[in-house]
DNA sequence: ATTTAGACCTGTCAGC
DNA sequence: TGCTGACAGGTCTAAA
């Protein structure tokens, strides 16, 4: 699912292309992605309510609305957004008991290359939009749980194959309280050497499992908490307040660099992730230890090595992360 | 007090 | 081909 680069860059891309729409209807199509309020009251408080920004606080996508409202949309592992240009629509008609097969349906343009008319279930064939800056892929657009309308004609999908995802919508005063419980932003001032440094001193657990947490930083996952200790060259098992001053200089400046560089390349894709317009994101070539078990160290050779940490896989560079009791014998 | 299974879900891929 | 098991960007709850 998409961590905090997915989730800045589909900030990044509603913010561009939605602000200033209005909300006009919404369909759900399966209730429990709406966490807050019920579903009826989700339905009628959301309409007519203009979006006025958008923007990421960790891992949850915020859309701010007109009337001191804001939606607070979690996507865990596999919810996504896409936007449809003006006149197309998720078509439920053909197969309407298997959201996984629904496609979109729209004015019929032309494939750039082959010159064909794209049919609904043409699965992987791109599409030249009328108003879009990219193609949209239609095999991205399976499994929507909740259709928003825009006045202006465009609808905005939320796609989650897995079902974890969860949309809510709050009043604004609520978000302080709804939030307290989560660190700093790790790209933001209130991330530094030191904040970090009192986090992990009380905490004795595996460095690896205490960067998911996300009281300690907010917006960390499983692939950019393995990206960042590989870079910091500290290995995952490592008691969290063990770390030694150069070691938590090093992770701040790698939690840093590898969420930027995840932002620059549009996020991680290796199976669901996409963007607003049904691109997959260039992160993924981009892995130095990431589901790159037994293939070698790109600075050691070295075959990467897979563990379990927290029931979540962990990636590491044996020769490069050295446990604490190594580093110890080699000096 | 912390670890750790289990739940929530569907899809994909490797191996038989 | 079809079945089975492992595994996938997350987080919460309950049992050990």
């Amino acid at each position: 699912m998409p961590e905090l680069p997915e989730v800045e860059y589909t900030a990044r891309q509603l913010r561009a292309s939605v602000i200033g729409a209005t909300m006009s209807d919404a369909q759900v199509f399966w209730e429990r992605t709406i966490g807050y309020p019920d579903i009826a009251q989700f339905l009628t408080q959301i309409k007519g309510r203009r979006i006025e920004g958008v923007r990421r606080r960790g891992k949850f996508l915020l859309v701010d609305l007109s009337g001191e409202y804001f939606l607070s949309i979690h996507r865990r592992m596999s919810g996504n957004f896409l936007l449809l240009p003006m006149g197309w629509q998720i078509d439920t008609s053909t197969r309407e008991n298997d959201p996984a097969r629904w496609s979109v349906k729209g004015p019929i343009f032309y494939n750039e290359q082959a010159e064909l008319p794209v049919s609904a279930d043409s699965g992987k064939v791109s599409v030249m939009a009328p108003i879009a800056p990219a193609t949209i892929s239609l095999s991205a657009t399976t499994h929507c749980r909740v259709c928003f309308s825009l006045h202006d004609g465009r609808t905005l999908l939320f796609t989650d194959p897995r079902k974890f995802g969860r949309i809510e919508l709050w009043a604004k005063s609520q978000e302080d309280e709804a939030f307290a419980f989560m660190g700093p932003e790790p790209l933001g001032p209130l991330f530094t050497p030191i904040s970090l440094t009192e986090a992990l001193t009380r905490r004795k657990t595996p460095i690896k499992t205490t960067l998911l947490d996300q009281e300690v930083v907010a917006g960390l996952g499983n692939i950019y908490a393995d990206e960042a200790l590989f870079d910091a060259q500290i290995h995952p098992l490592r008691p969290a307040n063990t770390l030694n001053h150069d070691e938590i200089q090093r992770l701040h400046a790698s939690i840093i660099a590898v969420l930027q560089l995840g932002i620059e390349h549009g996020g991680t894709s290796f199976n669901d992730y996409r963007d607003i317009w049904g691109e997959e994101g260039s992160n993924f070539d981009h892995m130095r230890v990431y589901q790159r078990t037994n293939r070698p160290c790109l600075t050691c050779a070295t075959p990467i090595e897979r563990i379990t940490v927290a029931q979540r896989s962990t990636h590491y560079c044996p020769i490069c992360q050295p446990t604490h009791q190594k580093q110890f014998i080699q000096v």
